[in-house]
DNA sequence: TATGGATCCATA
DNA sequence: TATGGATCCATA
């Protein structure tokens, strides 16, 4: 798999320079790299998504992609994911006003934050906690979210969202992440360094290396999850 | 249907004093009022939620409570859908940096922001967008950061989410927006006031009237979105 | 084609 | 039971 670029969002405190980061970015970046398909082949190669008879596309699942992420990053590169940053509800608990009583309100926090994809730490101890994004779009804007509360509660310093560029998006599970529907809320989440001593906040872009239009390649398995069953009802009624 | 609780997440200008905003509480408040079920009883009654033989759970779908409010906000309240409030990428494309280049980086921004569910100019002039919540959870975070942008842009000065409470969730669509998982992030987004002149936040928690386990009683159709054939073949399997 | 959404799944 | 996710839909 092709790593194109790794913004950043805010830096505070060296982070930027600190070995807990530069080791980091590299070992990503080989787990990133080692993603292949066919499997050994040493390069992602997918096929292209294809419009069907019915109207349907058939398009490669995400499943695989992650599964092999986190493979490498514990296996190669020997990160012991630890227990789930528990971002507990501390001081979180909002102090606002109702309305129209004008009261003072405090919003009980009533759900968890669930944990990251991984978390683990650097060589010289910083917390990272790294998302590799390919649900919904709209799960990005969560996990950014989150990463960002984080950093600011100092329960993490380095927060990494991986993210597939709008090419490789096309080809994927329809409305999966992408960089190009989060480019507009960049600015946002850069933001919110404010109050932090010490973190960096990144994304990750990253692509197939090739395509295929041949009907022989396989897609990648597509899961059933979501709204998979009625797309194959589909499929099975134009066979 | 009834409102449970309206949260200001912040405010700036004199917002909350203007009948901009005055009027359009009072009004969507109605309009929340008059979503009844069955049509005309003047309550909101729901068939409760029920574990099927083959372990899955049937619920009520959300489009109706949805079509309902905007039939209600436009009908009845008088309300005039103005264009869509398009947030053009102005201004908000951030100057980052590129790791390990270290090279300033801009990334463009290639999506645009789709509209508001609801979007309107109250008595005074105020712009108004609503977002009425019932999509997925995840979902929640980018219509909450999509207002806080618009607000924080100027475009608009009032921006307003609803959304089910956590009794009435678990009666609807698996995973819909709930106040209960948004608690944890308000805090987030209540510190997004900074900079902006004129401005306010709020989010309206809303429920069911009744609830029935009458089985007589229809549930709100479910319709075609998302996983739903998956659930429904599943359905025809066990019977 | 692009964006917001609705739906059900997997797993701790 | 609770949280993050994966999937396909509706519509401009």
């Amino acid at each position: 798999m092709k790593w194109l670029r790794t913004l950043i969002l805010f830096e505070r405190g060296g982070v930027l320079e600190s070995p807990d980061w530069g080791d980091l970015h590299q070992s990503y970046l080989r787990a990133i790299a080692k993603i292949d398909n066919p499997r050994g082949s040493g390069r992602l190669k997918l096929r292209e998504k294809v419009r069907q008879p019915n109207g349907q596309w058939s398009r490669n699942g995400v499943n695989y992609l992650k599964a092999r992420f986190l493979e490498h990053m514990k296996g190669d590169e020997g990160w012991l994911p630890e227990g789930l940053v528990q971002l507990k509800s501390e001081a979180i608990s909002p102090e606002l006003r109702l309305y129209p009583s004008m009261m003072p309100h405090r919003e009980p926090v009533t759900s968890t934050f669930g944990g990251f994809d991984f978390v683990t730490s650097g060589t010289q101890g910083a917390k990272v906690a790294i998302e590799w994004e390919t649900g919904n779009i709209s799960s990005s804007h969560r996990s950014m979210n989150k990463l960002a509360i984080a950093l600011q509660l100092g329960i993490i310093q380095v927060g990494v969202l991986i993210v597939p560029s709008r090419s490789l998006y096309q080809h994927l599970t329809d409305r999966v992440g992408n960089i190009s529907e989060l480019s507009g809320y960049l600015n946002m989440w850069a933001g919110m360094a404010t109050g932090i001593e010490r973190g960096l906040l990144a994304v990750t872009v990253v692509e197939h290396d090739d395509l295929t239009v041949d009907e022989a390649f396989p897609y990648l398995t597509v899961g059933m999850d979501g709204r998979a069953e009625q797309g194959r009802k589909k499929g099975r009624l134009a066979e």
